[in-house]
Parts: structure tokens; C-alpha cells; sequence
DNA sequence: TTGTATGCGTTATCAT
DNA sequence: ATGATAACGCATACAA
């Protein structure tokens, strides 16, 4: 007797048809199904008797719109293919539904602020509890004005004034990148940024990277632009190549990039020039990818704890919901860690 | 004048206040709000002002709740960090959207039955619309029976019986595979296979490989199952070596890999063993994911179109719900198609 | 311990 | 062209 998948097999059983076959009223039924106490147990027994039979599901459609809240968390996403995203987003989802909440998730992909605040509306139409906001971009005006004032927020991953958040200290983590390669003997150290990192961040890592060659009494550039697969960076304003950034006497020996996806970019730059690595250069990336960990790739690279950071990211968005935490923005930090591969190595005698 | 995050500002603005601001009754600005015809134009500028002025924001829930149908797609998910299902996750919601839905995430991880089951059990609850099955487990008798008669399911990337599905042909691609390898002069080709690959689609992967082998006269082993990462293989039962699978004047010149992940996890293997790829192996894998076009990864591979498989399955489940498509459940098959790159040559004479 | 009544914001039907 | 009104399924305050 394989069903059609055809669905309408008539509605869906309510609670009042619980309630007419345990024959109690509709509160009784309410009441068990809520697990609230003051019910006997044979009428709890006759009701999810009922239940049982009917096949009887909560509607929390219903539900929702009675009390007036909903159990819905909005999940902003920026690229849910980029493995760093789609990591913190699976931890995400787990943990809110381990506290009651199902996750709705929204693709605010690109750079166009109209579209994402399209998006972003529609998700509020849902009226979700709070959202968690996993995305770089789409953070435009018009979004805060949306977005600010009608829910709790909690920015993951990264930093914004407006609601709370929970990121990696950008700076700590690049101090720790740049001191690793310094510690190796390196003096000529550059700094790689390319898109694909947050403005704010990305300036709190060169911050870092500058503060830790300060220490060490070595230069400090300035941040160089690239886009991954050109052959040209802009330094300050203007442009140069890459080429000659890497190679040379006066080159550098070792790169910090501001990110992963970046940092194994130029991996692959230096293989297509025969820029060997670590044995010509050495490399450190941001973010530490699931790829960063592969035998081919083997990047060194600080570590973001995701797992916690989506933890506490959603621990901070249910305390604004239930209104345990008031007041201004909560911005937390936590720890980034070094995890030394194969891109890093002493420079060539 | 920087807002707190604390969001009650009191409550939302309702279609009566609109209503009240603007003058007119509850049944008008609904008609605005819908774009109903049969408003006259100074009405309709009258209550849209008072939308604009109020920030009003329909309330999707009671939409919903009176329709008795909700623009809610649920996806389940298997790994949202596996990259190839993160990547098929963002298309779906992508050409959701555009069709006017919402999509809502669910994890089905791990292999726990009881744990996917009472998460499709909260997604019911949420009454989504359709839903889109991603992941290729938790597809239990239980899911099936709390899923399958309530909503209508489309199975995307893979097949099963009991609702709608739209998946690339796996024995054509598994014989573009195979016959890539014979073409280039292989005899000995080996299968292995890891888990990562639904049971289905591998029995139709290794038909593909056999079919192929057949034709051009070469012999066809069994599946050879490989836990990534370790030494042991089994085949048929008894546990055997991977490296003698491999090596030797007997052993296999190539090697086509039920999936990608796996396939690059044996790229791994081949070179903590010095076994050169392509030089000593070559080596296809299956699904195309981002990583495997890497420079230092470069597997050659079978295509999924994953951009097709999401459009095609939301198109199917949507024609479900609106009754456009009735009847028995549809198997739509999509194209693989192969790419080469640098994990497979001619074999060492 | 159980039942009754009211309201949540919206759509849709029926009057006007 | 616009307004009044009855659902929708459930939670909750209150009555019995």
C-alpha cells in the first residue's frame, strides 16, 4: 500500500479532534500536550491515547501566533559553499535546535544591498525570535534599520557595533601568525589581503601583523591587495606585481594573508612560479579551513574556534530573547590558536 | 542616537493600525497589502503612506495561519560542512526565494535515526510546504512514515522511491569514468568506495564501472571499501591491504573512487606511500566538489550539476504542492560529465 | 481537575 | 470601491 505522494489526505488533525475523541475539552488536551501539571493521569493517558491515534502534531503555526513569539531563529548567511560559513552554520543550527528553536536560514549572497534587504524582510515577516547574523556583508544601513529595532541580533564571527557579537581577537590571532613566522627567523614579512574578509577584521589583522614586527624590531608593510589569480597587487593605492613582492633579494620570505582561502591561493601562485614552499616562502593563512588541513595543501594557519563561537553566539541571542541580558551590545571575544603545517619553514640560508 | 539591541519597542504594528492611520478598514489596507484590483489609487497612496509611516510589516505567521499553508520549504541536510552539500544547500534556498519561499534548515547528522526523526518531527511542526531531502541518510521507515504522508518530499542529488527525486545518472557517470581511464590505456582498474556515498547510488557507481570494463574486454573487480585514513581494505568480506591493491606487478594501475572526498583522501594516501599520481596511479573520483579543482589537488572527476539537480527538485516540489504535478513519484535524471585533470594519465610502461 | 470564553493578525466571503 | 464579519488552531485567564 505504497501512499502517493500526493499529499491532501484530507486536514490535518487539531487538537480539537484530540479532544473529541479523548473526550475532554480542547484545554485538557492543551494542557497535556504542554506538559503542564494539574492533569490526572488516566485523562493524560486517554488523551495521548488519542494523539496517538490520530497522529495528532502540535501546530506551531498556531501556537506561534498565539503567544505571540515565535521559535524561529534567522540564520544570515553569506556564502553557505564557503566551507567556513557552512561550518559555522551547521554548528548553528545544532545548537539551537538542542534549545527549542528551528533555524531559518537566509542567503545574503553578493554585494547587492537590495536584494539582501529583500531577503532580510522576508525572513522578518516570519517573525523570528532572533537572528544570527554568519555574513560579512549585506551589513548595510538599511539592514541595521530593518534588522536592529525589531529583533535581538548576535553577529558570529565577526564584529559590528549594532548588536552583539561574538568573534576571535583578530589582532591576538595575527600577532600570533606574524610572531610564529618571526620566531622562525624571517625578517622580510608581508601582508597578503584579498576579499573575502571583513574590513574590520582585516584591519585588526594588519594591526597585529604590524605590532608583532614592531616588537621584534622588524619592518612592517603595508597591507598588500590582491585578487587571487591576477599577477598584480595595489599597495597604498597603486599598482604593482606580485611577482617581484615575492621573489628577489629584497622580497619577502614569508606571508601572513589575511585568510585561508586567500593564503592556499598563493600557494598555488608560488607553484605556478616555482616559488617553492617553505622552502623559498613561507606561508600563514586566517581562518583554518577544513582544506588548510590537507596533506597537499598543509597550510599553517590560526585557528577560529567555530564550535564555540556558534555556541556562544547562540547563547547570546537566546539571552536577549528571554531578556536575560539587556542593556547595550554584548561584544565578546575568543581565543584564536597557531596550528603550525607545512607552509612555514626557516628562510633560505 | 545608536538604538540598544533590546528589541520590544513595543509591539508590531498590525493592519488595524494601518487601517486606523490611514482611515479606511482592516479588509482594505489587506487588499493594498495583497494588491488587490479594485482599490482606487488615492486609497491605495493613503494606506501605503501609513504602511511607510507605521514601518509596517505583514505578519507572516497569521498569513499563514489563515491560508492554512505556509511559504516554508523545509530542506533537510545532511553535512552542511561538506562542501558539496553546503554548495547544492545555497542553490535551493537561492531559487526557493525567488519563487516567494523561505527555507528552513534542518541537520540530519550523523546516522542516529531517533535524533533526524524528532528533527523532522519539529519541522513538521512548522508545517512547511514541501520539503527538499538532501542528505542521503536518515531515511529511516520512521522519517518515511512521518514525512511522506504529510508533505510533499523531493529528493535532491539522490534516489528513493517513495517521493519525487532528481539525481544524475550514477552508472553513465561511473562509466565516463572508467572508460576515461580505459581510453588512456588502463587494464587493472580497481574500484573503492568509502562511506560518504549513499548505498544506491554506489551498487549503480560500480554497475557503471563494470559495464564499462566489460565492454572493452578488462577485467572488473569487486568494491573495494576503504575507511579514509587507514591501511585495511575489505573486500567481499575478507580484510586485505591497500597498499598491495595498489602496488606490485598485479596491482591496479587506476583507480576510480566512488566519491571525491574519498578519492582525494586516497591522493593522500599515494603520496605518504610514494606512490606517484598520475605517474604510478591515476586516480577519478566522483561529484566535482570545489576542492577537487585546486591546483595542488586537481582530481580528475565526475560531474554533478548540482546548479540543475537544486532548480529542477524545487521546481518538482512546488509543482507538487500546487497540484500542477500529480500521480506516482517522478525520477528525473540529470547528466554527469567528466572532467580531466591531473590525477590521471597513461599508465607507467 | 476540568471546562468555557476570549483573542492573536490575517484572509476571504458577503454585504453595502 | 469599501466595510463588516467569520473563521483559522491554539494558549490562557478564569469559572465551575
Amino acid at each position: 500500500m505504497a501512499s502517493s505522494p500526493t499529499h491532501p489526505s484530507g486536514r490535518d488533525p487539531t487538537i480539537f479532534d484530540v479532544a473529541a475523541l479523548a473526550g475532554v475539552s480542547k484545554s485538557t488536551v492543551s494542557n497535556v500536550v504542554r506538559g503542564t501539571d494539574g492533569v490526572s493521569e488516566t485523562t493524560r493517558a486517554r488523551v495521548e491515547r488519542a494523539i496517538e491515534i490520530l497522529g495528532y502534531r502540535p501546530n506551531a503555526l498556531a501556537r506561534q501566533f498565539v503567544r505571540q513569539r515565535t521559535t524561529i531563529l534567522g540564520v544570515l548567511v553569506g556564502d553557505l559553499d564557503n566551507p567556513f560559513y557552512g561550518d559555522i552554520a551547521k554548528r548553528v543550527e545544532r545548537v539551537a535546535f538542542r534549545s527549542g528553536y528551528t533555524t531559518m536560514f537566509c542567503n545574503i549572497e553578493g554585494e547587492d544591498d537590495d536584494f539582501a534587504l529583500s531577503r532580510v524582510e522576508a525572513l522578518l515577516e516570519q517573525r523570528p525570535a532572533g537572528v544570527v547574523f554568519l555574513a560579512f556583508f549585506g551589513r548595510s544601513p538599511d539592514i541595521e534599520a530593518a534588522l536592529g529595532k525589531s529583533v535581538p541580533v548576535v553577529f558570529a564571527g565577526l564584529r559590528e557595533d549594532w548588536g552583539d557579537s561574538v568573534a576571535v581577537s583578530n589582532s591576538l590571532g595575527a600577532k600570533l601568525a606574524t610572531q610564529h613566522l618571526i620566531d622562525l627567523g624571517h625578517r622580510r614579512i608581508a601582508y597578503v589581503t584579498t576579499r573575502g574578509v571583513e574590513q574590520r577584521a582585516g584591519q585588526a589583522r594588519h594591526r597585529g601583523y604590524q605590532s608583532a614586527l614592531r616588537a621584534a624590531g622588524a619592518p612592517a608593510g603595508p597591507p598588500i591587495h590582491w585578487e587571487p589569480g591576477g599577477e598584480r597587487v595595489t599597495i597604498k593605492g597603486r599598482e604593482a606585481s606580485l611577482r617581484e613582492e615575492l621573489g628577489g633579494p629584497d622580497g619577502a620570505t614569508a606571508i601572513f594573508c589575511s585568510n585561508d582561502i586567500g593564503a592556499i591561493a598563493l600557494l598555488e601562485y608560488a607553484d605556478r612560479h616555482d616559488i617553492r614552499i617553505p622552502g623559498d616562502l613561507s606561508v600563514v593563512g586566517f581562518d583554518d579551513v577544513h582544506l588548510a588541513s590537507l596533506a597537499r595543501i598543509s597550510l599553517t594557519t590560526v585557528r577560529q574556534p567555530l564550535d564555540e563561537i556558534a555556541r556562544v553566539s547562540v547563547e547570546t541571542v537566546l539571552a536577549r530573547m528571554a531578556g536575560d541580558l539587556v542593556g547595550p551590545p554584548r561584544h565578546l571575544q575568543v581565543s584564536p590558536s597557531l596550528v603550525v603545517r607545512a607552509s612555514t619553514a626557516p628562510p633560505a640560508a
